[in-house]
RNA sequence: GGAGGCUUAGCUCAGCUGGUGAGAGCGCCUGCUUCACACGCAGGAGGUCACUGGUUCAAGUCCAGCAGUCUCCACCA
């Protein structure tokens, strides 16, 4: 490595080593008694997509904990796995058979599914490689897929126990319907759009008066549905019309005026129309009034016809129409037409009969399809439902009492919020790519058996047994995913040992839809939380603050910067500023910044390694330290604290900072830089001790680092003296109280601040480096300078030092810190005037300074409440700039 | 209509349970072909921590209010 390149080239590393933790199974975690588990369950990317920037957040976020905790000695398991994504899924197969002229209808569920299968054969895994790419270290030995047997076994087990206990029912009721999927989905999939549109004012005559009611509605074509007008019944206005009747238009029938608290007077007019098939309120309505149902459009955007109306008989007729069940209307001339023309055509006529007084735009938010962003219908429907109630309240309780923490806590409002104000959870799908519901019905006689069993024959009159046609909502099955991936309904050893699980790492935007049906589901099936802590995280944004979406075409493609700058500065700017549920931005100069990290870590190691190139090195500390090791050893021990301490914290980007910093000034700016002067001295012994420091300290480094930039760690690591065979399973470098050394480094800071105060000095004089120049210190801590000496020389451009307790100078530069003095004579380049005006500044500076303190030493208030650690600290910072003070007024003396 | 986030150097952002003269990266300025690194080295300039009050010995950090901004939730017909 030391040969190589001088920058650092990821492309020639990380394949390479990706590939070598692979073939020697070191992600692979099993049940082991002696070790405490740690376990993170990825959450299931969908096999439809593609690695986003969203995706390598997450999964650094996941792999940095899960590296860590597994050198620090737990069993760590990170089980990976993939969603079927029905939607998604079967929106991608049907468009792949459209280019070929063929429909779902066509091919028939059996040929569909197999399509769907071979699909998934080919193209499931593609994104759980392009994970390999980030360096995750998964078990992919326990990969999973949300419809596997396993998975598949856990739905039907969860079905079956719900219904049992009442927890599963079918029935008519208001759901979300795209037109375009021909499915209906949950609230949760719905996403309000900000639309434009009209409020219609519309003309329904009185039957009663004869008078006009003023009826705005934003969608007319429901009108045809109406079963009822609602009023208040408060309302002054409309006090006459009680009982009375509406001759609804174009259909001229008769419906009644009804009094509900729905109708509010102070919207609009105060009367409003009622559709109870197509409006979730006038559902509701519609029951307290018992209004009929009459459902005006087909469940694929069209309005209904005299073939809906027959098949609605043929129901009838059978007797197997259920409560709720809405009628349907032969809606004559419109019947057929997409909802949208019928729009146009009934404003039309509506106009033509003078029964349109006004057309009023207006901006409103429109529920859509988060799948395909198509403007949902609000429908009865015959659905199942999981009653939410009696699951919710554990799961809130459960977060209450601190069962599960949400990082940051802020978030688990948006938990409880949504827990609080759950409706009904539909649960069916008209899709066939998912679980199929475990329901059959009787052809015969109509009854139906939930079992997870296929059931062929009625156990009530020996009639055939027929499947229901729906499956499941995806999130039905990620909802187990903590515990189905175990081997739950099995009692397994991994279920045994690793649930609960320890975090739980997503985005805000995941929590309602994924973290709070795993919190119910978890508690209910498992009796105990699916995991400890929930760990949210933010969206990236694009350099401008944008959400990134594939509309804009802002998006980043994570692997065009992996091919960049390397998966180590991607990770590394992933993990560097990044708070707890904070956005970030994207910015390649920052991931370049890393890149440039990385490439530090590089070189400094190269020289390292060019340095002990023929030397016996081991990873033991020599025994007598210089005070320079002992300031590097004791401030890396306070690292090791600090690094660990934020990473239980979950302040990742802290830690990360901490590191770099570290890294970057104290070992390559300072340390490496001063132990050149005894790695290329005389003294043999020296320069080997210099050696097994600098071997030692990079070590812990590596260590330290590896689970934020894997892979340049790992190669670094392989080509110095160690032992085992990955970093991977190294032990997480930990405080010891042998390596404080804090009085010590204290002494090492001095001088290092005597070395920059000199060069700030000289910088500002413009002399350069090459010019060298006598060094006098006046210290009353000679024995601590004595050890800078060569320090100087290397670091200071001092030609020779000397040390003392006072010098009487003519001519120098005089640099002043809170230990020394430090004279430099440079006759020809001191001006005597701006010298004294610079140290008279200094001193002023330094005198205020000291006020502050003594101010503060001398309140009572400070020194009665403030502990005696503060206190402690300021009286050293007032004693120390008092010292200073007297040394910068006799340098002024000196010069004057 | 509710809820939440954000507002700190020219730009993008850290700053954990209040502990005291405010940090990083990039950019900018001045030097440097110093034998690991110009993806670098040494220095430097630049901030009344949005605003107004309050609590406290002490506030960027806690509380209240206000403004701007972004987001989420919500059935406004």
């Amino acid at each position: 490595m030391a040969e190589l390149n001088k920058s650092y080239d990821p492309k020639l590393v990380e394949d390479r080593i990706y590939q070598y933790w692979l073939e020697h199974n070191y992600f692979h975690a099993k049940v082991d008694p002696d070790k405490k588990p740690y376990c993170i369950v990825m959450p299931p990317p969908n096999i439809t997509g593609q690695l986003h920037i969203g995706h390598a957040l997450d999964n650094t976020l996941q792999d940095i904990l899960i590296r860590w905790r597994r050198m620090q000695g737990y069993e760590a398991l990170w089980l990976p796995g993939t969603d079927h994504a029905s939607i998604a899924t079967e929106a991608k197969i049907v468009e792949a058979m459209r280019k070929e002229g063929l429909t779902k209808e066509d091919l028939g569920r059996e040929k569909f599914l197999e399509r769907a299968w071979a699909w998934k054969k080919e193209y499931g895994g593609r994104i759980t490689k392009q994970f390999w790419k980030l360096g995750v270290s998964c078990d992919w030995e326990r990969e999973r897929f949300t419809m596997d047997e396993g998975c598949s076994n856990a739905v039907k087990e969860v079905f079956v126990n719900y219904y049992n206990k009442g927890l599963i029912y079918r029935g008519n009721r208001m759901v979300n319907w795209c037109p375009k999927c021909g499915t209906s989905i949950s609230d949760a999939e719905v996403e309000y759009e900000a639309q434009n549109g009209n409020f219609w004012h519309i003309l329904y005559p009185v039957k009663e008066t004869g008078e006009m009611l003023e009826i705005a509605t934003t969608r007319p074509e429901t009108m045809l549905g109406d079963t009822a007008v609602a009023i208040n019944v408060e309302d002054e206005r409309y006090k006459h019309l009680h009982g009375c009747h509406v001759i609804l238009p174009l259909l001229d029938k008769e419906i009644p005026i009804v009094c509900d608290e729905h109708a509010d007077m102070e919207k609009g007019t105060g009367v409003v129309k009622i559709t109870p098939a197509h409006d979730p309120n006038d559902f509701e309505v519609g029951l307290r009034h018992s209004l009929p149902i009459v459902r005006c459009f087909t469940y694929d955007g069209h309005m209904t016809g005299a073939e809906d109306v027959a098949a609605y008989e043929e129901l009838k007729k059978k007797g197997t129409l259920s409560e709720n069940e809405p009628e349907v209307l032969d809606c004559g001339k419109y019947a057929g037409m997409t909802t949208m023309e019928a729009r146009k055509a009934i404003v039309a006529d509506l106009t033509a009969l003078g029964l349109l007084k006004e057309i009023e735009p207006l901006s409103h938010d429109v529920g859509t399809c988060y799948r395909c962003h198509t403007t949902i219908e609000p429908m009865v429907s015959k659905q199942w439902f999981v009653k939410m109630a009696p699951l919710a309240k554990p799961a809130i309780d459960a977060v209450r009492k601190g069962e599960t923490q949400f990082i940051p806590k802020r978030s688990e409002k948006i938990y409880f919020h949504w827990l609080e104000n759950i409706r009904d959870w539909c649960i069916s799908r008209q899709l066939w790519w998912g679980h199929r519901i475990p329901a059959y019905y009787c052809e015969d006689c109509g009854e139906m058996v939930v079992s997870k069993d296929a059931v062929h024959t009625c156990p009530k009159c020996g009639g055939k047994m027929k499947q229901d046609e729906d499956t499941l909502d995806t999130w039905f099955s990620s909802a187990l995913w903590p515990f189905s991936t175990l081997g739950w309904p099995e009692n397994t050893e991994e279920l045994k040992y690793f649930y609960p699980t320890d975090t739980l790492v997503t985005g805000y935007d995941i929590i309602f839809f994924w973290v709070v049906r795993m919190m119910f589901s978890g508690l209910h099936n498992m009796g105990a939380v699916p995991f400890r802590t929930v760990f949210i995280h933010g969206l990236i944004r694009d350099e401008l603050g944008r959400k990134m979406s594939k509309s804009l075409g802002n998006g980043v493609d994570p692997i065009e910067v992996i091919d960049k700058y390397g998966a180590d500065a991607l990770r590394f700017f992933l993990a560097t500023g990044n708070s707890p549920g904070n956005d970030m931005r994207f910015s390649e100069s920052r991931v370049e910044s890393c890149r440039n990290f990385a490439n530090k870590l590089y070189n400094a190691s190269r020289f390292v390694l060019m340095n002990i190139e023929g030397h016996e090195v081991s990873l033991s500390l020599p025994t007598n330290l210089k005070l320079e090791d002992q300031w590097i050893l004791s401030t890396l021990n306070t690292l090791c604290k600090d690094v660990t301490e934020n990473l239980e914290k979950f302040e990742l980007g802290i830690a990360v900072q901490k590191l770099y910093d570290f890294i970057w000034d104290c070992f390559c700016d300072w340390y490496i830089e001063l132990k050149k002067t005894d790695l290329y001295s005389d003294d043999e012994q020296a320069a080997q001790n210099a050696r097994q420091v600098l071997v030692y300290v990079l070590d812990k480094i590596l260590k330290l680092l590896h689970p934020f930039m894997p892979f340049i760690t790992e190669e670094i690591w392989q080509n110095l003296p160690h032992y085992g065979d990955t970093i991977m399973l190294q032990q997480y470098p930990e405080y010891t109280e042998a390596l404080d050394f804090t009085a010590e480094a204290a002494d090492m800071q001095k001088i290092m601040t005597a070395i920059t105060a000199i060069r700030t000095q000289r910088n500002e004089m413009n002399v350069p480096p090459s010019k060298k120049a006598k060094l006098y210190i006046a210290t009353k801590t000679a024995s601590t300078f004595e050890h800078g000496i060569e320090f100087f020389k290397k670091l200071a451009s001092a030609s020779e030092v000397e040390i003392g307790s006072d010098f009487t100078l003519d001519g120098a530069v005089t640099v002043v810190t809170a230990d020394a003095k430090l004279y430099i004579p440079m006759n020809e380049l001191v001006d005597r005037e701006a010298e004294l005006k610079r140290l008279n500044k200094e001193l002023e500076q330094t005198q205020k300074m000291l006020r502050q303190d003594e101010g503060k030493l001398s309140n009572p208030g400070f020194m009665g409440k403030a502990p005696a650690a503060v206190i402690e600290k300021i009286q050293n910072q007032a004693q120390r700039e008092r010292e200073k003070i007297a040394l910068i007024q006799a340098a002024i003396e000196n010069l004057q």
